[in-house]
DNA sequence: GCCGTTTTCGGCCCGACTGTTTTCAGTCG
């Protein structure tokens, strides 16, 4: 079982438990017990049976023995039973807005089991007769139903950041307002958002909510009070409806630093931020930071961290996963740093990316001309092996003659170079889809698995290592075909195959299309560990899909990664030099 | 359930908003 999955039952465990309204707290510590346990470093079998979990804080004996039960056996009697005693409609109701753990509960005790149970009671008027219910409750909870599926879900980060920027310059422009800025999980770059978090400044915060939530793609206001402001947006991006909550939250110039820490978070740094402050007898809520007296003036977000004696960490670090204890200044001497962040402008080139000649939407000439016209150095083409005939995998006659049309077209190249690569498939057994001497003819190879995601986890890692182990792959892409929002990645034992990868020299792709985003940056951070440089590619089926790396910035940020982590922030020369040495004879 | 330069028991971040209430519980982030 892996890391994730004993994650997710964990978290249900945390649920379950809420809905049966255990403590709180109790419930809680499952939840700091999932995130301890994604992230880990390292494999999670091995440290169980090492006893390698003893220190890790948030996993006591309790949680110790249970999540070694579910990596030796795969099974644990107390989730079964846990999950026994909690109706599925339960679990489901919780989705609904307005309608947490002890409104579920109610509920279940009132004998409404399931949502179609919950829909027949509202309409005959019944939950509105019970207590702690009423009308509004009621006219909620059926609105919810209507919407289920649609509201609340997550959204990509391509999709939700055009309509951030977009909104962020509205509030921008209302009379009054100072300073604005986006905040939350959009702000930190994560994958995917449930919700768009503004936080502005300005002398009349009612005026600036009204503005807010009078905005035409507003579908409808969800709460309106003196500070905050919450509504469901309805916009077309790339031709596909989004359905995405945002959240305004106004406050005074004085408290917008503490106010933009607050709600760019994460919960979790935000947690460990205050409890920062009240080591030291002060406090830190989202208006600001007070040293029992008085509060502590605040011009930036930069001076709330160095008044608590912190290096400005960066949002996309901001999720306790030790950037506080690296960017602390009073630990002597200073055993880690932050790092310093890979920046979009890094990025001299990429490596994985299509043409015509397989199932891209440009041509060889059409995909350099982009390149260049992104700064690019240099431009990998890597299109797809000869067994992928879905997506028109090339015969080795056809990639020769890409490869002679590459030559011919870097004949007329000044300061510019267009490297040839494929993108050859990992066959079931692990072994590669054009012969040894036909990949030698490449500058580079990028393996990839397409096919066959069923195997065990067993089968997946031995394939995957077999060709990060082959001599003539430079690269591992997508690393575990996940699909954002839609698939799951196909099982595999990461921490095992970084093994190989750093054992072998081969390197990793950090797989920019914005529907994947993997290898994520929670493994990001562990490749780096073993030294395995991490290369991001747009994986580009057309001339637009090239803008995707930065998408791969973000990931790499989350990641820790600078510069110097990340192989495509070198020179051309290093580049093909890096290739050829990599290929030992 | 976890955790400990105040503690092995008694805490566990904290405020806004809503709706159902006559003073506050539940939800959310």
């Amino acid at each position: 079982m892996t890391k994730e999955e004993v994650a997710e039952i964990l978290d249900d465990i945390a649920t379950l438990l809420e809905l049966q309204g255990e403590n709180p707290f109790r419930a809680n510590a499952y939840r700091n017990g999932a995130r301890a346990v994604k992230n880990l470093p390292g494999d999670l079998g091995e440290m169980v049976r090492q006893g390698q979990l003893t220190h890790v804080p948030g996993i006591g004996s309790t949680l110790r023995e249970q999540i070694a039960s579910l990596v030796t056996t795969g099974r644990l009697p107390f989730y079964d039973e846990l999950k026994a005693s909690v109706p599925q409609g339960a679990l489901q109701m919780l989705r609904l807005p307005g309608i947490g753990p002890k409104k579920v509960r109610a509920l279940q005790q009132a004998g409404i089991t399931d949502l179609e149970q919950l829909q027949q009671a509202c309409q005959k008027g019944q939950v509105a007769a019970m207590k702690g219910f009423g009308e509004k409750t009621q006219q909620k909870i059926l609105e919810g139903l209507a919407f289920l599926g649609e509201v609340g879900q997550r959204v990509r980060i391509d999709q939700a950041t055009p309509i951030g920027q977009r909104l962020l310059q509205a509030v921008r422009s209302f009379p009054t307002v100072i300073r604005a800025e986006l905040a939350g999980s959009l702000r930190r770059r994560r994958e995917t958002c449930k919700d768009i978090d503004i936080v502005c400044s300005g002398d009349d915060a009612h005026a600036i909510l009204q503005a807010f939530a009078s905005r035409s793609e507003v579908r409808q206001v969800v709460g309106l009070g003196d500070t905050k402001c919450s509504v469901i947006l309805e916009e077309v991006v790339d031709g596909h409806r989004i359905v995405i909550n945002a959240d305004l939250r106004v406050v005074t110039d004085e408290q917008f630093p503490a106010a933009l820490v607050y709600f760019t978070g994460s919960k979790e740094f935000n947690i460990q931020l205050r409890r920062r402050a009240l080591a030291r007898g002060w406090s830190l809520n989202e208006y600001e930071l007070n040293d029992g007296r008085r509060a502590i003036p605040l011009r930036h977000e930069a001076d709330l961290f160095a008044a608590l004696d912190l290096d400005f960490i960066p949002p996309e670090l901001r999720e306790d996963t030790g950037e506080i204890d690296a960017a602390d200044r009073t630990t002597a001497p200073r055993s880690a740093r932050l790092p310093r962040l890979i920046e979009v402008q890094d990025i001299r080139g990429v490596f994985h990316n299509h043409t015509t000649y397989s199932d891209g939407a440009a041509t060889l000439e059409e995909m350099a001309h982009a390149a260049r016209q992104l700064g690019f150095e240099y431009l990998g083409i890597a299109d797809h092996s000869q067994s992928l005939t879905v997506a028109r995998g090339l015969s080795p006659e056809r990639v020769r003659q890409q490869l002679a049309d590459i030559d011919a077209l870097n004949r007329k190249f000044r300061g510019f170079k267009l490297l040839k690569g494929c993108e050859v498939d990992i066959l079931v057994d692990g072994r590669l889809d054009y012969p040894d001497d036909l990949l030698a003819e490449f500058d580079y190879v990028v393996a990839s698995v397409h096919t066959h995601f069923g195997l065990s986890e067993e089968q997946m890692t031995e394939r995957i290592c077999r060709a990060v182990r082959h001599p003539l792959v430079s690269m591992l892409g997508h690393a575990t075909g996940r699909l954002l929002l839609r698939r799951e990645g196909y099982r595999v034992n990461l921490d095992r195959v970084l093994q190989a990868a750093s054992e072998a020299g081969t390197m990793i792709e950090i797989n920019a299309q914005p529907t994947r985003l993997e290898l994520d940056w929670h493994y990001c951070k562990r490749a780096k560990s073993l030294g395995i440089p991490l290369v991001i590619n747009p994986d580009a089926h057309s001339v637009g899909e090239l803008n995707y790396y930065v998408y791969g910035v973000d990931v790499a940020r989350r990641g820790w990664l600078e510069a110097d982590d990340v192989f495509n922030t070198r020179s051309l020369q290093e580049v093909q030099k890096a290739f050829r040495t990599q290929r030992k004879p």
